[in-house]
DNA sequence: TAATACTGGACAAATAGTTGACAGCAAGCT
DNA sequence: AGCTTGCTGTCAACTATTTGTCCAGTATTA
């Protein structure tokens, strides 16, 4: 196999990370030692790439980059599984992973060549048991979506078909939402500038936020800043989350967080998206809450929980910031 | 195996305990003695991780640090499997109601203004116990959209909770229509024709077929005449329902239901909207069936029930199309 | 020539560590 | 009741370490 190679640049988009760090990184731990050229310039493996992508999700579950940064690869996986998965999680029983994500897979891809919904939310409600919401969302879903578009595409399955998963997980989805939410846990608004509109992210946000034991407040997509600012304060939100969708349109997003920043002044703000890189430099100006995928979404979630739940109980008041 | 260790940042967020209450415990009482680096930096094993989160739950189920911080992890779990037994939670009597149509308005309204998704939803159930499908939807639902349509642009309603009503009803009927469904009833199709696309009101149509006794097969708005097909003879339905929303292009319809009539030779086919009398022609010519609201709807798909269960005696075997 | 990359060093912000102090609380004693 | 006392969680002050970022100077690329 001929492996491709990535210059700096490209890993650095690639993996979110600055290049100064990527440098950092290999001149500190040795983290990855990529090949150079014959006048020195840095190449990168896919394996490379893929060692940083993790040490990146390893980061922002907590670790500490002297900690993880020799790991292997293998290892690492497990310790941010274990990360992003066990947080507060008391339950001791061990979680019998691996392998069977591919068998619900392969049983979800036959449920919806023959549109069988029963057969099919079934099959999510007991992936859903056993693997947890992260890796039901992160690992079934996501996959699933992506080899459909892709077997549309080819012709092998039809649009019905793709429509037919598209709409059984938006109700597994909500219907699984709206279980067992505990009226005590703060609200979250979860909600899509204008510009922007994916639904299923925002019905995914919307588990994984009842899960982490927030009470997702959900009212569709494409909502101007001042119907935000309106629902955040009628619903007695503590908190937004933000979904940039891949297929938005970048040049107003900008403005329109700005304008939401500004509105929401006390609650805490958080942008959530495959490639919100793309946006790093409103997300610093504003210090905004970011996540890229679930995990990190989960770890941010418990840290604003424990953050606004510790509020009521100060007893030293602050001084108060104006 | 070799132990990975833990930073005191991930001990903290896996106990839910703070670290200095970590640190505290192990200068106080020596509770757990994590390894250093060379630089002085704890580092935690899979063990002490245990220990502190049983700790932790000790300490909520009344014991005093103190008292059990030197205990070994058999012990604590002795302790707190004792402890822990003693708490029950009490709960709270479900409160019978009583109530007309209006009064469930009434409150629904109330709900949408605070936004408040549980009340709206609990709203909907006792509505729907006590009243039914048919006043839910006609009765409830019907009133409901329209008054917000109309405080909307009055203004005194916000768009923001226009759209939550809409998601509420729509997860709503979601979740009812998923409920009980009887796995032996015949498959119904509910479709709009591309030029329509009321997702709320093919919602509901879910929701009183499952409660005819129909099953019903959902894949979303706006399908073509082929998928249509597709769908209807993949899953294995016996009957179609096309959605005709008020607001579809009325001049494609006829050429569409025919298209549709065509490919779908042996199967009822029902048309439902509110105006289809615009539609009576066509209606006439393909012999379709047709329903203007939701009382009438329910009349013929008892019908048809009739109908298609004495239909398996059928001897024709079909054509084996490809 | 302008843009980009490399190295090594320097710096500042964030994070940890230690110690001591203090407030809230419950239990026991006057 | 009032008072002491010990237990605990939290915090402040200060030091040390870790780590992302930036810069200067040089080399390579286009």
């Amino acid at each position: 196999m001929s492996e491709t190679k990535h210059p700096i640049q490209i890993v650095a988009r690639r993996t979110g990370l600055s290049v100064d760090v990527i440098r950092a990184w290999e001149r500190r731990y040795n983290a990855v030692t990529p090949t150079r050229t014959e006048t020195g310039r840095r190449l990168y493996s896919n394996n490379d790439v893929k060692k940083l992508t993790l040490l990146s999700r390893a980061i922002s579950a907590g670790r500490r980059i002297g900690d993880v940064a020799s790991l292997s690869i293998n290892d690492l996986t497990q310790v941010i599984d274990s990360d992003e998965v066990a947080t507060t999680d008391l339950r001791e029983g061990a979680r019998p992973r691996t392998g069977s994500v591919m068998d619900y897979f392969d049983s979800s891809i036959d449920a919806i060549r023959e549109l069988n919904l029963h057969a099919l939310l079934e099959n999510f409600e007991n992936a859903h048991r056993e693997l947890g919401s992260i890796f039901l969302l992160d690992d079934l879903f996501g996959p699933l979506m992506r080899h459909i578009k892709e077997e549309c595409k080819v012709g092998s399955l039809r649009q019905a078909q793709e429509k037919f998963t598209i709409e059984t997980i938006k109700s597994f989805l909500m219907i699984e939402s709206r279980k067992d939410v505990n009226e005590g846990d703060p609200k979250i608004l979860i909600t899509s500038p204008l510009s922007h509109k994916d639904e299923l992210t925002m019905l995914k946000l919307c588990l994984v936020s009842k899960n982490s034991n927030w009470s997702p407040v959900y009212v569709g997509a494409s909502i101007s800043p001042d119907e935000i600012l309106f629902t955040y304060e009628q619903s007695n939100s503590k908190a937004i989350i933000l979904v940039a969708d891949i297929y938005g349109r970048d040049q107003y997003l900008p403005n329109e967080i700005r304008k939401i920043r500004s509105l929401v002044e006390d609650g805490e703000i958080l942008i959530f998206g495959e490639n919100i890189f793309n946006y790093q430099d409103i997300i610093k100006e504003l210090k905004l809450m970011s996540a890229q995928n679930i995990g990190e979404l989960k770890l941010r979630l418990e840290g604003m929980k424990n953050l606004c739940e510790l509020k009521p109980v100060r007893l030293h008041a602050k001084p108060n910031k104006k």
